[in-house]
RNA sequence: CGGGGCGUGGCGCAGUGGUUUAGCGCGCAUGGUUCGGGACCAUGAGGUCGUGGGUUCAAAUCCCACCGCCCCGACCA
C-alpha cells in the first residue's frame, strides 16, 4: 500500500494534491495585513473588485466559523433557514428601501422586465414571512437566522475581504410581542455573540453604535480593535465607557482668553485655521470656525465650532435634520458677502446660528470678518453673536474627558464584526406583519435584527494573530489540526515512519495535512508558517534514526521533541492547553 | 464622484518608437545531482504587451477614447 492510499483511507490531505497555491511574493494589490496573509497563503483569490473566491483552505476556515455560529445560535433557540438571495422590487417598495438604499443595491431585471435586487439584507423578506405565518401572540417569540451571501455595491471596496461587495453574513431576526420580549431577544444575541467571537479567538469590545439605514433603535456593535480598521472607537482609559466615534460623547477642555473689544485685523490670503493661527501667532482653540449649511426649501444655518474641533455630522444631523449640506462658494458669497474662510457670526441676524457647547461664554475669540482678507479678534459670543441654540456638535478627540467618570479618552481604530439592533416596528409596520394579542387586538410584531460578517472574522484573526510569516489560526477555526512535514520523503525509513505517524494522529481524531513533497525543507517550513496550522510535526531522516519527532507550536514558537509513542499524547496535550488558553 | 498610481506568460517586475524569434527572477515540465528553514546543472513549454481606434514605412513604446484594478478622500454601514 502506498502513502497516497493510506492518505485516502485515513482522510489525510496531501499537500501536493490540494489546491493550495502559496505565493512566494506579496501580490501587488495586497495592502492590509490580512489581505496579504490571505492571498499569499492561498486562502482567497480575487475575481473582481470586492468579489472573491474562497479557495479550499479559506472555505474550510469559513465552514468552521459557520459551525461555531450555528451552535451558538441554536443554543439561544434560533431556527436556521435559507431565504432567497434575489428578491422582487415590490417588497422593498413597501418598506421604502427600494429608494432609500440607492446605488448600494445591486438591481436586475428578468426576461419579462420585472425588477429585482440582490438582497443586501433580509428584513423585508422576514417581515413577509411573518405576516402570513405569525397570527397570534402564541406564535411568539421567534428567532430565525440564516448564513448566506449578501450583496452590496459598495462605492469603494477595500482591504480585500474586509469591505467587499459580495460577502457571507449570519443574519438573524427576532420577533416578539412587546418591548420586554425584544429586550430578552437582544440580550440573548449579545450573549451568543460574545461566545462566538471568544470561541473564534478574537479580542473585541462592545460599543454603543448608531443605526444608520437600519432605523433609530438601540444598537450595539462588536468591534475588533485592529490598526487597519475603518471605524474609530472612543475608549475611556479609566472606566468601561466605549462608543463609536460617530455617537461618542465627551467633555472637552474649556479655554479662556481675555475679553476685549471687537477689532478688525487684516489677514490677507489666510483662510484656513492653520494659516490664520500661524499668521496671528495664536492656537487653533482661539478661533471660531463658521460653517454655512443649506438645504433646498429650508432656511440656511450657520454652525459655529472651535478651531481645534471638527463637526460630527451624525450629531449635526440629529440636531438639524439629515438634508443639510455644506453651502457652495456662491451661496456663501451671496449670504455673507465674503469668500469661505472669511465668514463669521458677528453682526449676523439674517441666518439662524447654532454653536457647539465648547463655545458657550467664549470670549476673546478670532473669527471671520465677513470681508475678504479680514478677521476679527475679541469676539465675545454672549455679547456679539445671536446664538439660537448651543448643542454638542463636536467630534470627540483623544484627550477629551469621559462623561461617565472624568477619565481621559483615547481613540482606536477598529473593525465592525457584528451588530445587534432593536428594529421595533419599522418593518412589521410598513409591511403589515401583525399579530393578535391576548385581548384580541392586532399589533405589529416587534422585531430585532442581528448580523455577523463571516469573512471579517477570518480577516480579523489574521490582523490580530498573524505575523510576518503568515497566518496563525486558533484551533477552533484552523483548517487542520496538524501540519505533518516529511523531509526526504523518498527514504524508505522516513516514509514508513511518516505513514505510522499519520495513522496515529488520525486515529486520535486529529485532522492532518501532510507535506511529503520531494523539495527542499525550507519551502515546506515556509509554506507551513504561511498557512498557519496550529501544530507542525516534522518527520526527517535524522529524527527517524534516533526515534525523535519535532513538534512545533505555531502560535508560541514552542518546540518539543518527542518519541513516536509520546507524539499523540503531546499533540493532544497542546490542543487542550491551547483550547482553554 | 474628486485626487494619485498601475495594466507586459501563473506570480513579481524590466523594456518608453526600429538591435532580426518581447526580456529577467520565481513558478511549471523532463532528466540528473542534492536534501533539517525558499539548493544546483541541463533541456523545454508558456505572452492577441488591458480593449478599440488613430499617427507612422515601422507602435508594448506616440495620440485619442474606453475598460479593469489598487490607494487617499467623499459616500455608505
Amino acid at each position: 500500500m502506498t502513502s497516497s492510499d493510506i492518505c485516502v483511507i485515513f482522510n489525510v490531505m496531501k499537500f501536493d494534491k490540494s489546491l493550495i497555491s502559496t505565493l512566494r511574493e506579496d501580490p501587488k494589490d495586497a495592502e492590509s495585513k490580512s489581505q496579504r496573509i490571505l492571498l499569499r497563503g492561498g486562502f482567497i483569490r480575487q475575481l473582481a473588485s470586492g468579489i472573491h473566491t474562497y479557495l479550499p483552505l479559506g472555505w474550510s476556515i469559513l465552514l468552521k466559523i459557520s459551525s461555531i455560529i450555528r451552535e451558538e445560535m441554536n443554543r439561544i433557540g434560533g431556527q436556521e433557514m435559507l431565504m432567497p438571495a434575489i428578491s422582487p422590487k415590490e417588497l422593498w417598495e413597501e418598506s421604502g428601501r427600494w429608494k432609500e438604499y440607492g446605488e448600494d443595491m445591486f438591481r436586475l431585471k428578468d426576461r419579462k422586465e420585472r425588477e429585482y435586487c440582490l438582497c443586501p439584507t433580509h428584513e423585508e423578506i422576514v417581515a413577509d414571512i411573518a405576516r402570513t405565518k405569525i397570527r397570534s401572540y402564541r406564535d411568539l417569540p421567534q428567532i430565525w437566522y440564516q448564513i448566506q451571501t449578501k450583496f452590496r455595491d459598495e462605492p469603494r471596496p477595500r482591504s480585500g475581504v474586509l469591505r467587499s461587495r459580495q460577502f457571507i453574513m449570519k443574519d438573524s431576526y427576532s420577533l416578539d410581542c412587546d418591548e420586554e420580549g425584544l429586550d430578552r431577544s437582544f440580550k440573548l444575541h449579545r450573549q451568543a455573540y460574545e461566545r462566538i467571537f471568544t470561541r473564534c479567538g478574537l479580542e473585541y469590545v462592545i460599543v454603543e453604535a448608531s443605526g444608520g439605514l437600519m432605523g433609530t433603535g438601540e444598537s450595539r456593535e462588536f468591534m475588533a480593535i485592529v490598526d487597519g480598521g475603518e471605524d474609530q472607537l472612543v475608549l475611556c482609559t479609566k472606566c468601561n465607557y466605549r462608543a463609536n466615534l460617530q455617537i461618542a460623547q465627551s467633555r472637552g477642555r474649556h479655554e479662556s482668553f481675555n475679553d476685549g473689544a471687537l477689532e478688525k485685523v487684516a489677514t490677507p490670503g489666510k483662510r484656513t485655521v492653520q494659516e490664520v493661527t500661524d499668521f496671528l501667532g495664536v492656537g487653533p482653540q482661539n478661533l471660531v470656525k463658521s460653517m454655512f449649511f443649506t438645504q433646498a426649501g429650508s432656511e440656511p444655518l450657520l454652525i459655529l465650532i472651535r478651531g481645534d474641533d471638527e463637526i460630527n455630522e451624525e450629531k449635526l444631523a440629529r440636531l438639524i435634520g439629515a438634508g443639510y449640506a455644506p453651502a457652495s462658494t456662491e451661496e456663501i458669497a451671496k449670504a455673507f458677502n465674503a469668500q469661505p474662510g472669511y465668514i463669521g457670526p458677528a453682526g449676523i441676524d439674517h441666518v439662524a446660528i447654532y454653536a457647539d457647547e465648547m463655545l458657550r461664554d467664549a470670549k476673546g475669540m478670532i473669527t471671520g470678518a465677513n470681508t475678504d482678507g479680514y478677521h476679527v479678534r475679541g469676539l465675545n459670543l454672549k455679547r456679539d453673536v445671536k446664538v439660537k441654540q448651543y448643542a454638542n456638535l463636536r467630534q470627540v478627540k483623544s484627550g477629551d474627558i469621559c462623561v461617565k467618570c472624568g477619565g481621559p479618552l483615547t481613540l482606536r481604530n477598529a473593525l465592525e464584526l457584528g451588530h445587534i439592533f432593536k428594529l421595533g416596528t419599522k418593518y412589521s409596520g410598513s409591511l403589515g406583519a401583525n399579530f393578535l394579542d391576548e385581548k384580541g387586538n392586532s399589533k405589529p410584531i416587534i422585531m430585532g435584527s442581528y448580523g455577523i460578517g463571516l469573512e471579517r472574522i477570518m480577516a480579523c484573526v489574521c490582523e490580530q494573530k498573524g505575523d510576518d510569516r503568515g497566518a496563525v489560526w486558533p484551533i477552533s477555526i484552523a483548517p487542520y489540526d496538524i501540519h505533518l512535514i516529511v523531509l526526504n520523503p523518498l527514504e524508505e525509513t522516513v516514509q514508513k515512519t511518516s505513514d505510522e505517524v499519520m495513522q496515529m494522529l488520525t486515529k486520535a481524531g486529529l485532522s492532518v495535512i501532510i507535506d511529503d513533497r520531494d523539495i527542499s525543507a525550507g519551502i515546506k517550513f515556509n509554506d507551513a508558517d504561511l498557512i498557519g496550522v496550529p501544530i507542525r510535526v516534522t518527520v526527517g531522516p535524522k529524527g527517524v534514526k534516533n526515534n525523535r519527532l519535532d513538534i512545533y507550536v505555531r502560535a508560541t514558537g514552542e518546540t518539543i521533541t518527542a518519541g513516536k509513542t509520546e507524539l499523540v499524547d503531546n499533540c493532544m496535550e497542546i490542543m487542550d492547553r491551547r483550547k482553554s488558553g
